[in-house]
DNA sequence: TCTTCACCTTACGTTAACGTAAACTTATCA
DNA sequence: TGATAAGTTTACGTTAACGTAAGGTGAAGA
């Protein structure tokens, strides 16, 4: 056995702490690269602390929320800073605030586009069953978007 | 006066097409190359018919559904064929469908992130004011996220 | 000792849908 | 007879978040 005194309990591998948010390792490396992550190394390898991970919990949830990277990055930034806490939480909550803005917008548009195909696709099943004159796709188009063509 | 007799009415140039979809210049000859279009010439300039405008408007309601391109061509081009046109448009309804289920999923994952962002302000929100033991923001996340991260 | 992992670095590749710059032609207007 | 506008082609640039390939190291087990 080596210097197993080297690294200590609960600090994770790359492939462990990879493994643990279903990402690759490629991801954490680039993640570092980003600085959204420091692992400390042991001759060339890369040891996670608990920090790390919560680091890591946090851009996981940010890129399922629809945060950039960068986006991330900047919050991650903002809380290294120790003083003025709460002047920091309320940046992040005004963010979040906009984020949520921008994602009920994304909805909106995803809602608009099911309308439409939905429409479209029951227009193109009357010409199907023959209860309409048979048309072809883009006349059916011209038909059911006319609306949003001024 | 030139050989104004070359382009008809009901005829478009460049810039008036694009200007009628909002797109730029730029944009139709782009999907010229990607043979979604394929307006007649007259010396170098582009005259676009009421067939390619047709198909423009295909084009640009794909695009709002979510569509890609290539997506968007291979329809086009099943239209051409002027044969079975039912069994065509069979094909393009299965293709609505499918891509209404994406959207719907979509949707879904918006609407999680949606709901994820709330809780997490909600729960910035009660450190700011106070009403629980200052965290900063990796905690919050830890938090509000634990049932997340098996 | 040989092999197999697990890890490392460097660096180019990928994808979509155009944007943008450069350099040129043609038509129209004053 | 310029000047301006509108059009053309060619071709490289952009963005995000990694994927992937090539080539190399160190440790551990048979």
């Amino acid at each position: 056995m080596t210097d197993q005194a080297e690294y200590q309990e609960d600090e994770y591998t790359i492939s462990e702490l990879s493994a643990k948010f279903s990402l690759t390792p490629r991801a954490l490396r680039f993640y570092e690269t980003k600085q959204l992550i420091s692992p400390r190394r042991i001759g060339a390898k890369r040891l996670y602390s608990k920090r790390d991970k919560a680091r890591l919990a946090l851009v996981v949830q940010g890129k399922n929320v629809g945060f950039s990277l960068d986006e991330i990055k900047e919050m991650l930034d903002l809380y290294d800073v120790r003083d003025g806490q709460k002047a920091q939480l309320e940046i992040s909550s005004v963010k979040f605030r906009n984020q949520i803005k921008k994602l009920v917008e994304q909805k909106k548009r995803i809602e608009k586009a099911i309308f439409d195909l939905t429409l479209l696709c029951d227009e193109v099943d009357k010409v199907i069953e023959g209860k309409e004159q048979t048309k072809n796709l883009t006349d059916i188009i011209y038909g059911t978007t006319r609306k949003t063509l001024k």
